[in-house]
DNA sequence: GACCTGCTGCGGGATG
């Protein structure tokens, strides 16, 4: 073993010592192996691998291992993030410098320039970092195999963040192929390695990524623990936090000692706007943050954000208030404390967002967490003990998603056709598509080739050519747009928000700009603008001297609260009236926890607690299974479904993440009795579809789908086209195989996306599951109860404007007592 | 005494 030696040696000389999973992952890759390495963020695991490979390389050729030949692709990297590959390739590239190993670390992807990825072709690199995107682009060029053709190693970086999500079944397939590729060329099976944070589910993560061939693949878990630590700020007149609300800016003042306090913070929140609305009200409360502070989120300029990621690296930043948008990607060191303002709705990102600060071995994690109103308090409590507990979500895989398919195969018929037999067999291991039938394939194959049943009449969807088993698409110009649409991430048209001097500041939706009239003053990027015309979907702005500005707000996804969490939640409440919790954050809601008590109930983990509220608005019934909020919407429709079938009534409906309301103006006949029947799971299927609208839930999860799938041109780089247009062209093809082609697979996918990630109806079905052996309690309080606050709130802001509003809840106030 | 909602990720290439 002279590789491991140099390389130890070589540790050591920078005092540096190998972790016990680290020598158990060369190990392993040593022996042949493929497998998943788990460990904290901070700890090395992206070098366990890839010193695994520099070891073997070092002890195939112990003499000129220093020595320049033209080796070829040796190992694939395949990474999530852009900014992630260019952090990787650098690290990389100095260890091989060091260690005087003359290989080429390439990057390939969306911003590799032509040049680079010409000479890449004449010339593979030995290692490139690629996304799932590039490298099915590379699978998409003429003679592709040729690339690959001395490639024993991929590497699936930050495994954790594709599996569950269509970019990871990008991977599976190429994988497939990639196998496929040595197969046919006789070659030993590839070496396939995923990276993976602690995830519920790391077993399935590992049979994901491997297939359903690779039976003798090993899980290498450091036994290292991240040191986290999580404070609560506690609101300083406690009897004055708000029962509602979300931005938390009444915690501002106790914000800014802990990041003065701090070298470099990260202050999470959970919405683009409200970081805008953070950024602003830090800067007006402490000017002389002005150079030191920054704002980061996914609808601000790229350029802005990278020269934002860069500052952070090199110490320059005092404060980044951001979204998920830093949760994960390059290490930013100099960071050593962390701010969550708001739920972060799930164990496994708060502790992603903890491990942003103190990113090295042994380092400490600081992690505030700042309430935005008062029963969140409950939630760090309930982190706390989960983050104990290692109670860390699971993150399902996705299975048999038939766009991704389409737009696989397509992706080989244009670079050099496939054989169907072969690639049948290929894509059948996969664990994605380890299910599909026969049937199934052949109604794949016959919709590309014909366009189906239902479009068989137009020339546009007929993408490939068949002769015999073989499949190929000879269109230049259908091929040119395949190559254009590859991937599987289908964003919201946005309009770019521009300068009339020129210069880029981001993006925002279509219809708030529609709102705005020339002179109106609005915030973006942290930076007052002023409206002046659009044209060609972009927002033309200006400087603006207006004090007063609105703050866009971005239609993003609604993460509902994870289950683990909920869970856990639920289990705290058990210990909210007792006098031996040590929990501070309980403790500091005992007034709140008597009051709900005193006017109503605190529910333990095996109670559900319904509560019956009369006010001059009607007859309210609130319900707190605690189970996020797309459960809660779900579980209000059925129920509003079966109470009306007892008598006639309708309701109006709002939720949270804790629970739901219905509202009537009449009384809601519902009992401790007859709950277990209104609860129950017998004919949950069908009533489900009569109570819940799922073709127009469907119809919404159609047009993700059928962009993926190729079936609808969203135009060239640069000219998009506007949403409207999507939207038509998608509802339009939905309509045409729902009466034309009922059995198509891609309408089906999209009535289990709804039910599957809409109504999360497997969660739904365990909450009901769990009410079933629960004891409801049913109560009548005379007023509005803490609990119930919040969702009141909520359902007032459907109907009205914020100012309204506020009027409105200093009167519910006031007629609260 | 109680306010403002709703995340992220990627991306042709052949020819003159």
């Amino acid at each position: 073993m002279k590789g491991k030696q140099i390389i130890t040696s070589w540790l050591a000389a920078k005092e540096l010592k190998p972790f016990q999973f680290q020598e158990e992952a060369w190990e392993a890759y040593q022996q042949g192996k493929s497998g998943l390495v788990n460990a904290p963020t901070g700890f090395g695991k992206t070098f366990s691998l890839f010193l695994a490979v520099v070891i073997a390389w070092i002890d195939k050729h112990p003499e000129q291992y220093r020595k320049k030949y033209k080796n070829g692709l040796q190992l694939l990297w395949i990474s999530p993030l852009r900014a992630l590959a260019k952090d990787i390739a650098r690290a990389m590239t100095e260890v091989l410098e060091e260690l005087q190993i003359p290989w080429q670390v390439g990057i390939r992807s969306g911003d590799t320039s032509i040049s680079t990825r010409a000479s890449q072709k004449k010339q593979m690199p030995e290692i490139m970092i690629i996304t799932p995107e590039s490298l099915h682009i590379l699978l998409a060029q003429r003679d592709y195999p040729a690339h690959f053709k001395h490639l024993t190693t991929i590497v699936a970086d930050e495994w954790h963040e594709l599996i569950g999500t269509k970019r990871g079944v990008m991977v599976e397939l190429a994988l497939s192929r990639l196998k496929g590729i040595t197969a046919e060329e006789n070659r030993p099976p590839l070496k396939i390695w995923g990276i993976s944070a602690t995830i519920g589910n790391l077993e399935e993560a590992m049979q994901v990524l491997m297939g359903t061939h690779y039976q003798d693949a090993v899980i290498i878990r450091a036994q290292l623990k991240k040191n986290i630590a999580l404070k609560s700020v506690i609101p300083a007149e406690m009897d004055k936090y708000p029962w509602a609300g979300h931005l938390g800016l009444k915690m501002l003042p106790q914000a800014i000692p802990v990041i003065m306090a701090s070298q470099t913070t990260l202050l999470f929140t959970n919405t683009r706007s409200q970081s805008e609305i953070w950024y602003q009200s830090l800067l007006t409360a402490c000017p002389e943050l002005a150079g030191a502070i920054a704002l980061h989120h996914g609808s601000i300029d790229a350029e802005l954000r990278i020269w934002v990621e860069e500052a952070l690296h090199n110490g320059i930043l005092k404060v980044v208030v951001c979204t998920a948008s830093l949760d994960l990607g390059v290490d930013f060191r100099p960071v050593d404390t962390v701010i969550q303002v708001g739920s972060p709705k799930g164990v496994a990102r708060f502790l992603q967002r903890a491990g942003r600060s103190g990113h090295q071995p042994n380092a400490i994690s600081n992690i505030y967490f700042l309430p935005t109103h008062a029963l969140e308090l409950v939630e760090a409590a309930a982190l706390k003990a989960a983050m104990e507990e290692e109670l860390i979500e699971s993150r399902m895989p996705v299975l048999l998603a038939w766009d991704v398919l389409l737009q696989y195969l397509m992706t080989l018929a244009v670079s050099d056709g496939f054989h169907a037999n072969d690639i049948w067999e290929e894509v059948r291991n996969t664990y994605c598509y380890q299910h599909m039938t026969p049937e199934d394939w052949q109604w794949i194959l016959a919709f590309l080739t014909t366009g189906g049943d239902a479009l068989f009449s137009y020339d546009e969807f007929k993408k490939m050519d068949r002769s015999g088993n073989f499949f190929r698409c000879t269109s230049r110009m259908l091929a040119m747009r395949h190559r254009l649409h590859i991937g599987t991430i289908v964003s919201d048209v946005m309009m770019k928000v521009k300068f009339m001097s020129g210069g880029y500041v981001g993006v925002i939706e279509e219809g708030f700009i529609s709102r705005l009239q020339p002179g109106d003053s609005f915030t973006l990027a942290g930076r007052n603008l002023e409206f002046v015309m659009t044209k060609d979907m972009t927002a033309f702005v200006r400087k603006s001297t207006s004090k007063r500005t609105i703050v866009p707000s971005w239609q993003g996804g609604r993460i509902p609260l994870s289950s683990n969490l909920g869970w856990m939640l639920r289990r705290k409440f058990n210990e909210a009236l007792s006098r031996r919790t040590k929990d501070p954050e309980l403790l500091a809601l005992q007034p709140l926890f008597n009051l709900q008590e005193d006017l109503s109930h605190i529910p333990k983990d095996d109670e559900l607690l319904i509560e019956h509220i009369q006010t001059e608005d009607g007859y309210h019934l609130f319900v707190y299974p605690f189970e996020g909020r797309l459960v809660h919407e779900v579980m209000a429709a059925l129920l509003a479904w079966r109470i009306s079938r007892i008598t006639p009534i309708t309701f109006s409906i709002a939720m949270n993440d804790y629970g739901f309301e219905l509202l009537s103006d009449q009384p809601i006949p519902l009992t401790a009795e007859n709950s277990k029947a209104l609860f129950t799971t017998d004919n949950l299927t069908t009533e489900l579809q009569a109570s819940v609208n799922s073709t127009e839930m469907a119809r919404r999860k159609f047009r993700d789908i059928a962009v993926i799938a190729g079936l609808i041109f969203q135009g060239y780089p640069g000219k998009n086209k506007a949403n409207r247009h999507l939207q038509a062209s998608s509802s339009l093809l939905f309509n045409v195989f729902r009466d034309y082609d009922p059995h198509n697979l891609l309408l089906q996918q999209a009535f289990n996306e709804a039910f599957f990630y809409q109504m999360e109806e497997a969660r739904l079905r365990e909450t009901l599951d769990r009410i079933a052996v629960s004891k409801i309690v049913v109560t009548h309080p005379e007023k509005l109860t803490p609990f119930c606050f919040p969702i009141k709130v909520d359902s007032l802001r459907d109907t009205m404007t914020s100012e309204k509003l506020a009027d409105r809840i200093k009167k519910l106030i006031a007629a609260n007592g």
